[in-house]
DNA sequence: CCTGATTTTTGATTTAAATCACAGCCTTTC
DNA sequence: GAAAGGCTGTGATTTAAATCAAAAATCAGG
């Protein structure tokens, strides 16, 4: 439990209270956890496992927002205003997760400042991230847009070995697709013009091997 | 000062203690408040005018990441790790800021749990935002961003008369094509689409009228 | 109020990625 | 372990938006 960032402040005795507070679930692979719109009271923290938060868009369309893993939470809107999902969690694999009420972390937040700030913290890094997709945006090109997948894989799924960074894919083609908002048959293109530039190497449809850090960086700048 | 939504819920005293602490500053049009990179020690809240913040792309695009105005802050980032500006700041218009330094800050929020949570409001709004918007990406149409857009500004800068809403623009079109990330030629042509739509009416290059709300709505939802 | 400069609009052409179509793979399941 | 089904890769074609190129409109300043 004391592994979760946004509790790291707290000392053993107030950890114990804290767990007093929680719900613990499980889901198996492709559960729905909540669907859009679903009543949502809950902040919930994900312990093992990943999922992945998405909208059906009125075409058909499935757009990807986040790949949440362990240590992430969602729900924090229901903080304040809302109280349904805001976009359908649906588990990658098996999850774990636990959950406060609403009432229960305010309280929280009210007695431990520091929780607050983690929570703070946890936000803004999220802002940091969605600036940084918002800015490959604008450099618009696909080629950066998947450079820069990779290397978010990388930071967050990713295992060194000798060779460079062994990554276990948490999405298909598919879901990288849905997540970038490019096209399926794009995104096997790209990933294959980048294994023939010996940038990374397929190991199996669902593992790959950074081999080339750096020509990711420079490519996820700009690139024409 | 009170009107600043981050310390509303401060009662007359406290709002005093605050006061104490902020430093003002004022901008001419153009200026830049703060370039990329340029060491930012403080959470600085926009009291009037608006501010533009961009990044250069290495091929010299211009990335508008977002457009803050009067209650806006940014700098936020700046209360954990970073200390430097993550983007260029420039005054749109004439602007008046609010400072306070990092450490004031902390501590504002030890002693008001309040701020902690309106602070937590307020960047959850920006990633609601932010979620939003990347959503319009997924759909990834023109269209609908543009819509999307005018709604924005029509709900941050448009006042409404009779026919319709009225909208003073913040940005140029060249402007609103960095923000959104296209050619600025779209954009021209575009709102001239949506002119001849019947959607919205030119009143001047800076200001034009929104006469159907729910068509740009709908536009935004979808669209092929 | 006129002039020059910047911004914006409009049209023609090019281009990157979407779409369409299908073949080969790899699972998954019975 | 074989068949069925979903995934994935590849080529051909289409399409939306970028780019290129002027013309028109707007704005700022004298």
């Amino acid at each position: 439990m004391g592994k979760v960032p946004v509790f790291s402040s707290l000392s053993g005795q107030n950890l114990a209270s804290v767990a007093a507070l929680i719900r613990r679930r499980e889901y198996p692979k492709g559960e729905i956890l909540f669907a859009e719109g679903d009543r949502l009271d809950d902040l919930v923290i994900v312990n093992a496992g990943s999922v992945k938060a998405y909208t059906i868009a009125p075409d058909g369309r499935e757009q990807i927002l986040y790949v949440f893993s362990e240590g992430d939470f969602f729900g924090e809107r229901n903080l304040f205003d809302g109280r349904t999902a805001p976009y359908t969690l649906q588990a990658l694999e098996e999850v774990k997760t636990c959950a406060f009420s609403r009432e229960d972390f305010r309280a929280l937040i009210a007695d431990h400042p520091d929780i607050a700030l983690a929570v703070m913290e946890a936000l803004q890094t999220r802002i940091a991230r969605m600036e940084n997709a918002l800015r490959s945006i604008g450099v618009r090109s696909v080629d950066a847009r998947v450079s820069a997948l990779m290397l978010e894989f990388a930071e967050k799924y990713g295992k060194p070995v000798p060779e460079g960074v062994l990554i276990r894919l948490p999405l298909s083609r598919e879901g990288m697709a849905n997540y970038l908002g490019i096209a399926r048959e794009t995104v096997s293109r790209k990933l294959g013009q980048l294994e023939a530039e010996g940038v990374i190497r397929s190991i199996s449809g669902k593992s790959l091997l950074i081999l080339d850090r750096e020509a990711l960086r420079q490519s996820a700048g700009v690139l024409s």
